[in-house]
DNA sequence: TATATATCGATATTCGCATATCGATATATT
DNA sequence: AATATATCGATATGCGAATATCGATATATA
């Protein structure tokens, strides 16, 4: 199945929406409520939509409850929803607190750090862990996506850690750029790119989607 | 001046490495040095800098000095490169302490919350002030994006402040969606939105850019 | 001085996604 | 039962960006 990335990324507005509707007990939704919910168009959401192979149904719209099974199969999010997360500092203690994964369904399983004086805490409800312990874990728990919120000096180490101990895809919060095996998927956070969109926009008063 | 966004956004990666190269004192660098550094193609990279109007050297490349304020002058970053903060949460806490924006020239000048516990005390350097002093402080210091890190049920009440006290641009973690007039430029960072990409890329094995 | 090479920069092509159009259909309404 | 309407879903069009191609040029090297 071939998957337009812009769709993929609009994936967890669709979930979010939907999760709200079905915990509303809401049993319908059509591609024009998505649509006015966020900044698209109606004809956008339901060739996202149709990518999942559901079927709607003229003056009503999709089932929720169906459309949500389709999405999650869709995003693949039936089986790779569990991240480690290594380094728990600033920006890993708000990803760990962030309350918006839950409500997509990804969760954060486990963290991970090197400090002597986190370990064993707890932040936002998740046990901080030695890193010597990750390996074998990665392993039991089948967890395929690690999270890097380390320093940047350190994230290369910590990737090549991670990739040893069996994880598919890294999720890079630092501004390293990672050499890794081509097998390995990496996503760079890039978090001043949305500022530069911003600025840009306002500077220029123009029409940048 | 017409600026595709996918060159804004690649924007602060260029920001990025220009800066190490004026660190290191070196004198040129070349499309072909960018391109190697992240994931791109020497080809993307010239015309992305073709934008900026500066002239390249064959057998060298570009100018770092030079290139760097063309950059910073077409991104817009001469003024508008300073934000105020709302919402000194784990998430606004995060950001304040994210080394990554200063590295670009960004900078968050002060922070705001309504807790009486954290109002007064110093996150990583920037003092959280009484939001009730936000409005006189946005006009003289002439700032105009507020980032918002609140909680999503007072995004929509926070985002209205903003814009009465002056502020132009808006840069929304909250998973709300904010009516605001139109003259008002709102970016939402959708962090869930790269967890999907992720996940899409490892279970289905495909290429997706 | 002559030649090789790396890089720029312009033009042309291709590709992917967004947008528009329009017929089909099921529900609601009268 | 007949009609109106909202929505889906397929096809067609258009636009913007990535990619490819190729000549020009300045530096380095022999």
């Amino acid at each position: 199945m071939k998957a337009p990335l812009p769709t993929v990324k609009r994936g967890p507005l669709y979930m979010r929406i939907l999760r709200e509707y079905q915990q509303n007990g809401i049993e319908w939704i059509s591609a024009t409520d998505i649509a006015s919910r966020f900044k698209l168009t109606p004809i956008q959401v339901r060739k996202d939509l149709a990518l999942t192979g559901v079927a709607g149904t003229p003056k009503k719209g999709f089932q929720v409850d169906e459309l949500l099974i389709a999405l999650q199969e869709f995003l693949g999010w039936n089986n790779t929803n569990e991240a480690f997360l290594v380094g728990a500092g600033a920006l890993g203690s708000a990803l760990l607190g962030h309350k918006g994964f839950a409500d997509h369904g990804l969760s954060i399983v486990a963290a991970f750090d090197t400090d002597p004086d986190i370990i064993g805490t707890e932040i936002h409800g998740t046990k901080i862990m030695d890193i010597s312990s990750l390996k074998p874990l990665v392993k039991r728990m089948g967890i395929k996506i690690g999270i890097i919120t380390v320093p940047a000096v350190f994230a290369q180490a910590t990737a090549e850690l991670l990739v040893d101990a069996g994880i598919k895809g890294i999720w890079n919060f630092t501004s390293a750029k990672l050499k890794l095996p081509d097998n390995i998927i990496v996503h760079r956070e890039e978090l001043a790119a949305g500022f530069a969109v911003l600025s840009a926009k306002i500077s220029k008063l123009e029409n940048l989607t």
